[in-house]
DNA sequence: GATGAATGAGAGTTCATTCAT
DNA sequence: GATGAATGAACTCTCATTCAT
């Protein structure tokens, strides 16, 4: 019922009179029919991928009827879009170099920020996320550019201002990571996947990867 | 699914009764004739994915006529699994120990071995096959234990066994390589899923970035 | 399919008690609405043909909901004869006998009166309802029957009695056109077949065809 | 199995040597299979128009699966046009001025062959195909434009060529036909348009319609 | 072995019609 | 009366798989 993507309904308040009352269903009746065509859709999409998803089963999940979808979402490509791009905004990982506190070390700031939402990714559906993206990025390349968009490229930003501080403050004493920004989150991407694609059964602990990737690239003796 | 080895023809008897003339086509036709259909068939998959790909299109890729490749290969998934298996097989990295000379520290040898391998792996279409056991994962998860245990396992243990090797002799100061080994490789993972699915306009050099972390790892004064 | 004048809704009250508020909308709002649907459906019939008008489209031509549709018509095919029987109401062309002035030549007669109902059946949309009638006349026989009965059939018997008056006067100085009244009107059909059919972009002029069919049968010297 | 229309398969003798002998199916089968497509689709599409004919109904009078209907043709529109288009080929009306005999009247000529292939029109099925380029040329401007293009035109081109021949010979004494020559065949028109949609139940003879045509125009005294 | 016509089970999509509000 | 969300049957088209030749 929150944050309804722009992109089918009209929006949910149309002002604060409470009086008018139109004819016909309530916006709150659309908006909850429509998230749970959302939700049905998100989890069928997660669980088999684009192509092996039935608008029929998201239907039956979501406990509407086909025809039905087909007024929220224009086709089957819309609805897996929109979808995704919903998910891709929940998926922001924040590490804001203004929230570093006066004096705090780089490599602290990350530890006490960004290793616990690296812990968070594999609680929330984050990775499973980033696995549909990568899964299905060739047949939806607008998906991947949106992804790298709004997560990858403002993320490598923020990591990249982190390493020329610490590099400024001697912290770093090479430029290693201002040049290779990706270094310092490779292990995520690694961990990804490794825990979503190829060995379920023996997942590694991305967060410890990523603890131990901080110690090499800020050198600590263990 | 997973045992799709003898999926569809039997191995082709490397002719020791070569004076015989058998009715139908020679074994060398045979063989040639599957070959083209494996050929063409890895071309498609890796264009279009598992799904998009038609049994015609693959058909008159390889020449031939669409009912001949189930004479190959009994369906769909087992011409699949059988062009990916075959590429699996190819995709083995080599760091063996054992080639490691006399006296080599083990920074020196895997900058002579695997950076050279890594190098190539854009060249060779190896980075597409990870892809595409990435993608199709989750449809075909004995793909990816085939490839974990005939590719990731494999490499992990040569990565622990030289990280040990390391650790002894003292050219490494602690033990995260030896208890994370896929610490080392996993700018590779990284540069895969940045340069495969997320930008492929903005690749990531991938050796560099590897030889980056070989820095950090064995803590090179830059 | 016969009947359909009482179809949806009762004739409306030319408002006998006056002053009487009943609930609801009144006669003369609920009549503009039925008009107003009315219109739009001949609007997209006309445009559209039957199959590929859509209710939905309708309604919002019409400035109402779909639903409300069906408070006036109880289905698409009912919306579509009643709005084309209004219209086939309309067509009637007028060759009455009885308005002959006293010793006009029935030819005079005709050319005075018909010919330009001729000129003006292109000009009102009665060409383009007898192409309807014509295009969904397969799918509407009951349609056609009424055309034929409430158009056709008049309009011949018309003819047919001017026929014979000629015939009687010395006028014409065969039959013919008592046996085949149909002669008469033939350039019509086949102006409007070619017109808007076959022909569009090099339209005849019906009303020149005709008057060379008068020409024609009542043996004019040219 | 003949004059199968240049669209889908393959010619049937590929050469005069009948020991070529192909795999598969044989040309013979496909060209009925295609044959028996056709002609179903043209009595469901003659019965019920074009959008309400399915393929599965052809499919089912053709004796074929639903899909092997779409290896002979793209789409259901290719199958209606392709069908169309064939029997407009075969509606050719002759009336060849050449082959008029020296020193035959143009109205002797004329009653001597445009009468007759006139009362054959309802004999086959020529009008019918009439009506469903009129009822469908709303939807298939193409079709409407080739009947003209193949059909109308060349017809007319005749005709005025008659009507010149005999307005020189003095066997016409004015120029009204010359002028326009759909006055000719305007009564097959209303025939078609009466007989065919507006009053099955009481045809007229088109045949007689049209001798009566050809007697007005030829100023025959009764 | 080799061909490709033939099959038929779905899948996506549309739209007349219903009904809760 | 009026709304438009909801239903579900029906339709077009696809494609893995089979099979007569």
């Amino acid at each position: 019922m929150q944050k309804s993507s722009p992109s089918a309904v009209a929006p949910i308040s149309r002002n604060d009179t409470p009086a008018i009352r139109r004819r016909g269903a309530s916006p709150e009746k659309t908006a909850t029919t429509r998230q749970s065509i959302v939700d049905a859709a998100l989890a069928e999409f997660l669980e088999k991928g684009f192509a092996n998803t039935t608008i029929e089963t998201v239907a039956k999940r979501a406990g509407v009827a086909k025809g039905l979808i087909y007024r929220y979402f224009v086709a089957k490509e819309a609805l897996f879009t929109a979808v995704v791009q919903q998910e891709i905004v929940n998926a922001h990982i924040d590490v804001d170099d203004a929230k570093r506190k006066p004096g705090e070390k780089v490599e602290d700031f990350l530890r006490r920020t960004l290793v616990v939402s690296i812990y968070a990714i594999e609680k929330k559906s984050r990775a499973d996320i980033a696995r549909m993206v990568i899964a299905e990025g060739a047949r939806f390349p607008a998906l991947a550019e949106i992804y790298r968009r709004d997560v990858i490229d403002p993320l490598m930003q923020k990591v990249k201002r982190l390493a020329t501080a610490a590099r400024q403050s001697g912290e770093l004493t090479d430029d290693r990571l201002v040049k290779n920004p990706h270094l310092l989150l490779a292990p995520i991407w690694a961990g990804i996947v490794i825990n979503k694609f190829l060995d379920r059964a023996h997942p590694v602990n991305i967060g410890e990867l990523f603890e131990s990737q901080l110690d090499v690239i800020f050198a600590k003796a263990a």
